[in-house]
DNA sequence: ACAGGTTACGAAAACGTTATAGTTTTAATA
DNA sequence: TATTAAAACTATAACGTTTTCGTAACCTGT
């Protein structure tokens, strides 16, 4: 690579100090006119712009923020890092993402490294791997020194930090309660194991849901699916159990699977089994038929949790941890009856 | 924040000299052992991090580097981000993405941002409105400066600098003759305007697999989705035209869209239309049925571009820019048929 | 007792920038 | 012509490291 030009080099240049350079090129009227004209002509010409490394030493602030998500191949969280990317960017932040994998120890390693000087706050969600754990020593030592976090979906409820999470509760309620008054009776749930907080809420919701329409809980009616193993498997094994007329899965692939599984079994969609998914995305969008969802907003999700950040960044003050809960709303489509 | 420890504070609690505390954590012997233990059991007690800006001046590297696509909101980019996050972190370095959102003027903006000194090197796919547009000034700006530059997929053949992209003709060919050596006769085509480049291509491999087993190339059974206006409605279009007895789309939402547009018209698949698609992403897999693919490996294509790049970096000499051309595959499943 | 070597540490420059506090030069005033 | 003020520029410290070189103090053997 061809060596940078620096304040040094234009300065030998004119045979000025390296204040004077750096006065002139900030337009600065220390400096005579015509000498700052001829050396914003000359680093302009040559390209210059000053070290970010350099500035941010000095300034004492990267304008980087770290992401740390479970996974970037997911439409969710992609959409939340679209969200922060426009927020970072239009607010002069850039933004460095690592992704955990799911895994506990690339978590710790990530945000160890971000401590270090290298980002100015962290917005993050946890992994699985994590939250089977149930071992946050790594947040927890952020929260001491006070770093700038957000956590977001994904998050710990006991952390005293800025958190923005969708009711998944609600959520899962009113896709239940959905599904009842268009007259389904048996419902079943598709959902991940209990130690993934955001399943187990919407657990919480769809029980919730059940109860509140005097309908029977029948856990023959739930799979934890173990992703482990084959999802369509696990699904066909619930047919095999207990033929449900609704059905409402915790994210799209269940949902479509779900959808799949009943269609080569010989049942129709609505009309003989609904089905309703979580999360909004192309998958649900091309399912035959077009699947509902309960749409949790990400894209809004990672713009509130960059403005979090940033304000916390920002400010000069301590301000109370923020929890913002982002609503969902049905996207009522083709896989589910009209009432 | 919690102001953060330093060697100078360390020196200072040890009235010690800045260069000793540094040494005694390198775990030089130069430091008597008795003062490195202590220094050290100093350090590890109050979580002693280097700044990471003050070693990358230093060192003048970052150990970060840059990566720029048109999209993250899409399987293929982000397999492709979670292949050079993987190889990256392996080798140590860290990711900062930059989104273009297709759009010029960010592309530029994040190039320049780029070249201030805050990377070492840079990862960039070409967005759409830059392949449009046809100025590539901002990168030839880089390979001037002989900047570490790694394009993929979306690239421009004139520019000097490492490459990683598929075989699209290949691909694209392999698909249509399949089509052709499963008894299809009238092959439509599902393409994007002729300015993105993968998809000129893998029209390119289309015609030719037509051609070479002697079919006729029929404009009316091209389609070129303009993406400002309804998929669905300009495939429909496509049927009113022409009815097609197979269906190659270069990517998955253009064939479930084609899929579920011909199964609404009472077309059964495979068995009146075979369809193919291009990128094996879920969507592909969740369909019913589910979508025979040209998977194109963008784990892999993410990996081999983040070697390069960094073989670049790591080297003294400077090296003869690569071509790396990743073959495809044919992943075979049920909206085709057997031969 | 003293050259010679070893041990243990410190000083200072360097990375590229910014900002504060001078200092010199020029021009204006009495 | 001496005084003063304004204009134009410089020196320096600072951000937090790393690294090369230098130098005390101590020990060893003769």
């Amino acid at each position: 690579m061809r060596p940078k030009i620096t304040l040094k080099k234009i300065a030998k240049e004119f045979e000025v100090s390296i204040s004077t350079v750096s006065k002139a090129l900030k337009d600065s009227n220390e400096i005579s006119k015509d000498l700052r004209e001829k050396i914003q002509a000359f680093a302009k010409l040559y390209n210059y712009k000053p070290n970010s490394l350099a500035v941010r030493l000095q300034n004492q602030q990267t304008k980087v923020i770290g992401v740390v998500v479970p996974d970037i191949v997911h439409h969710f969280f992609s959409m939340v890092i679209r969200g922060i990317e426009e927020v970072t960017n239009q607010r002069g932040y850039n933004v460095m993402i690592c992704l955990s994998n799911e895994s506990f120890d690339k978590e710790v390693m990530n945000i160890e490294m971000f401590t270090n000087g290298s980002v100015d706050g962290l917005i993050a969600s946890i992994s699985k791997e994590t939250q089977k754990k149930n071992d946050y020593s790594h947040f927890k030592n952020l929260l001491e020194d006070d770093f700038p976090l957000v956590m977001f979906d994904r998050i710990n409820e006991d952390f005293s930090c800025d958190k923005v999470i969708i009711d998944d509760v609600s959520g899962a309620m009113n896709a239940t309660s959905h599904l009842i008054e268009t007259g389904c009776k048996k419902i079943a749930l598709v959902t991940t194991p209990n130690e993934i907080t955001v399943g187990a809420l919407r657990k919480k919701g769809y029980v919730k849901a059940l109860q509140s329409h005097g309908l029977e809980v029948d856990t023959n009616l739930m799979v934890e699916v173990n992703e482990k193993q084959s999802i369509q498997e696990q699904i066909e094994e619930l047919f095999d159990r207990n033929v449900p007329d609704g059905i409402f899965a915790v994210n799209e692939v269940y949902a479509v699977t779900a959808m799949n599984v009943a269609r080569e079994k010989g049942y129709k969609i609505p009309e003989d089994i609904s089905v309703i998914g979580f999360t909004d995305g192309p998958i649900s969008q091309l399912a035959l038929p077009p699947l509902t969802t309960v749409v949790q907003h990400g894209f809004t999700m990672g713009k509130q949790a960059a403005e979090l950040l940033l304000d916390r960044i920002e400010s000069k003050e301590d301000i109370q941890p923020q929890k913002i809960v982002l609503s969902t709303n049905l996207k009522i489509r083709k896989s589910t009856k009209s009432v």
